[in-house]
DNA sequence: CTGAAAGCGCTTACAG
DNA sequence: CTGAAAGCGCTTACAG
C-alpha cells in the first residue's frame, strides 16, 4: 500500500485538499506551508498516483503507438523518433505490435481506448480508415504513418513512394541503362503498388515499355526476393538495371547475382530502397533511396500532440526522400 | 465524455452494480440478463475505463520498459521478445529511453512508478542495484537485462560475455593463430570487461601472453573502431586475428583493413559479437558469437512476470550464446 | 488561505 | 439474484 495525500495529511495536521495543492505548487498555498508538506511527502517516499489523477483530469499524458513489429528496424527507428518528441512533450509511449495483422490492430487499438491514451499513432496500418467508427466515440486523435490500407484518412503522414521510385528508376536511365525491371514485394499493398507506378512514369518519360517479364514480386525479405531475381536473371534477355522494392530485396538480388556470377554493378545495376543501416553496409554499397524514418517518427508524433491539445493539424502530409547513389549502380557496360 | 457505466445502467434499468457485474461475466448474473445488458453495452458503444478500473483493483497491467534506445536493433529484438510476452499475458508495454544517461534512467523509473505499472524491465541499466530503496517501497517488482553497472542485483538475466569472448578467442586459437588482438569498446563498461577476461583467458590456456599494444578501444562504433583499428594494423608486429568487442567494431576493423589492402581472412582473421542482422551480409561474412536476443527479452519477460504474479523466480540468469562461424575466420597464411 | 464535499468510473463486500 | 454503500487516490469548485 504505497502512501498517500491522506497520509501526508495526517502527518502534517492538514487537509488532503492542502496537501494536494501544496504538491502541486498551487499559488493558494504558502510557500512555507507547501514546502514543509512537499518536505514531508519526499521523506515519507510519497509517489503520486498517475492513475488516480488520470480518472479526475481526464487526461492520461500517455500515446499509444502501435507497429507491424518493433523487431524491424526501419521502424526501430520511427518508433525512436516518436518517444523523442512523446517525451520532450511529457507523455508517455505505450507500444504494441499488430503483426501486420488487420484483427490483431484493431484488438491493440481496442485496447487504447480502454487504457484512455490521449492519442494514438499506427504505423503501416492494415485497417486504415476503418478507424473511424471505433474511435470517433472516444474522442482519441489519430495519426496513420505510411497507411497500407488506401483510402483517405483524416491525419496521416506518408512516403512519398511514386516520387522515390521515380527517382531510382530515373537514375538508372540518366546512367544510360534502357532494359529495366521492378522486383516488387507481394505483400507491399500500397507501397508496392505506388513504387511500380514511380518506376513504370520514369520508364515512360523516356519512351520506354516496360515489359511484363521485367516485373517480378518476391516478399520484401531477403530469401523470398533472391528466388524472385533467380526469374529475372535466367529468363533470355536479361536485364541490366532493377529497381528493388527496398534494400532487403535488393540484398536478395545481389546476393542472387553473386551466385550467378553476375557482377555487379558492371554487369547488373541494383537500386534499393529505405537505406537500412545494411545497405551501406554490403558489397558493393547499395545505392538506394532514404527515407528519414525518425523524421517521420517526429512528425507524426508532433501531429498527434498538436491533435491532443485541441488544435487543428495539417491532415495528409507527404515525405519526400532522397535517392543515396552507392556503388551498386553504374552506366552498363557497351 | 464516454459512456459509463452508469449510463449503461439507466438504459438497463438496474443498478450499477449489476451492469459492472454482467459486464465482468460475474457467476451471480444470469446468462439472459448478462447478454441483455452486453447488448446494451455494445450498442451505446461502451468502453471500459481502464483506469478506473485500475484504482481499485490496483493493478495496471502494464509493464515498463527502458532501453537505451529503441533505434539500436539490437535492444528491438529484445523489446520484441518482451512485448511478445508481455502481451501473451495481457499486459501492455509502456516503453521509454534512457539514452544510457543514469539521471534519465532514475526518471523514466520513477515515472514508472507514478504510473504505478505492475513491473518493470530495465535493460543495460547504468544505475543497477540503486533502484532497490527507489522501487522497495512501491513494491513493484523489477528485473534488469545485461546490468551494466555491476554489483548485485535481485533479479536479472544477462549473457555471458565472458564466455562468449572465449569461444570467439579459442576458435581463431583452434585455427592456429598466435597473434590475436583484442579490439574493444571504452564505452562498454561491464560487458567490455567481461569480453576482455574471456578473450584473456582462451589466451591463458594455450599459455601465450596478451600484450598491451594488442588490447586497443573503439567506441563500440563503425568510426571509432575502424579509427582504433588502424592502430592496431599499422603498428609494427601485426596480429593475424583480432577478436571485437561486437559486430559494429569488426565491421569497422574490416573497413580499415579493405583500405590497408589487408585481405580478411587469408592476411587478417576476425570476429564479431551480437550476430546482428548486417552480420551475415557483410563481404566477408562475419564469424562472429550470437546473443539470443528475443529469447533474453522472453525470458526477463518471463520472470517478471512471474514475480508479479507473487510467486518467486530465479535471481540471476545467465544465457550463453553460439559462435557462428563464417567467412571472416580461416587458419592463418603463415 | 483552508477544509468539507462532490465526483472521476469502476469493483466488491454487505445486506436483503 | 440485486441494489445501496463504501472506497480506490486524487482534483477542484464552493463556502468560509
Amino acid at each position: 500500500m504505497p502512501v498517500s495525500i491522506k497520509d501526508i495529511a495526517r502527518l502534517a495536521g492538514v487537509s488532503h485538499s492542502t496537501v494536494s495543492r501544496a504538491l502541486r505548487d498551487s499559488p493558494l498555498i504558502p510557500a512555507v506551508t507547501a514546502q514543509r508538506i512537499q518536505q514531508i511527502a519526499r521523506e515519507s517516499g510519497y509517489t503520486a498516483s498517475a492513475v488516480a489523477r488520470s480518472l479526475v483530469t481526464r487526461k492520461t499524458q500517455a500515446i499509444g503507438v502501435v507497429v507491424t513489429s518493433i523487431a524491424d528496424p526501419f521502424n526501430g527507428d520511427v518508433v525512436d523518433g516518436m518517444e523523442e518528441v512523446a517525451n520532450e512533450g511529457g507523455y508517455s509511449v505505450i507500444l504494441a505490435t499488430s503483426q501486420a495483422d488487420p484483427g490483431r490492430e484493431v484488438t491493440v487499438v481496442r485496447s487504447f481506448g480502454e487504457r484512455r491514451v490521449d492519442g494514438i499513432v499506427v504505423a503501416s496500418s492494415r485497417v486504415g480508415s476503418l478507424y473511424l467508427p471505433l474511435l470517433q466515440e472516444l474522442k482519441i486523435p489519430i495519426v496513420l504513418i505510411n497507411n497500407q490500407r488506401g483510402g483517405d484518412f483524416i491525419h496521416s503522414i506518408a512516403f512519398d513512394n511514386v516520387h522515390g521510385a521515380y527517382q531510382a528508376a530515373r537514375h538508372l536511365l540518366e546512367l544510360g541503362h534502357r532494359r529495366i525491371a521492378y522486383l516488387g514485394d507481394r505483400l507491399g499493398l500500397h507501397s508496392d503498388h505506388d513504387r511500380l507506378a514511380g518506376f513504370q512514369q520514369a520508364l515512360s518519360e523516356f519512351g520506354l515499355p516496360w515489359r511484363e517479364q521485367w516485373v517480378v514480386h518476391g516478399d520484401g525479405k531477403l530469401e523470398g526476393a533472391a528466388v524472385a531475381a533467380r526469374t529475372l536473371l535466367g529468363s533470355g534477355e536479361r536485364p541490366t538495371g532493377v529497381v528493388c522494392y527496398n534494400d532487403m530485396s535488393a540484398l536478395g538480388l545481389l546476393e542472387a547475382a553473386e551466385k550467378e556470377k553476375i557482377a555487379v554493378p558492371d554487369a547488373l545495376s541494383v537500386t534499393g530502397f529505405d537505406d537500412i543501416f545494411c545497405a551501406a553496409l554490403a558489397r558493393p554499397a547499395l545505392t538506394t533511396v532514404r527515407q528519414p524514418r525518425r523524421e517521420m517518427g517526429r512528425e507524426a508524433m508532433r501531429i498527434l500532440l498538436t491533435l491532443v491539445s485541441g488544435a487543428s493539424a495539417e491532415n495528409a502530409v507527404v515525405i519526400r526522400g532522397d535517392l543515396i547513389v552507392r556503388g551498386s549502380t553504374a552506366p552498363p557496360q557497351i
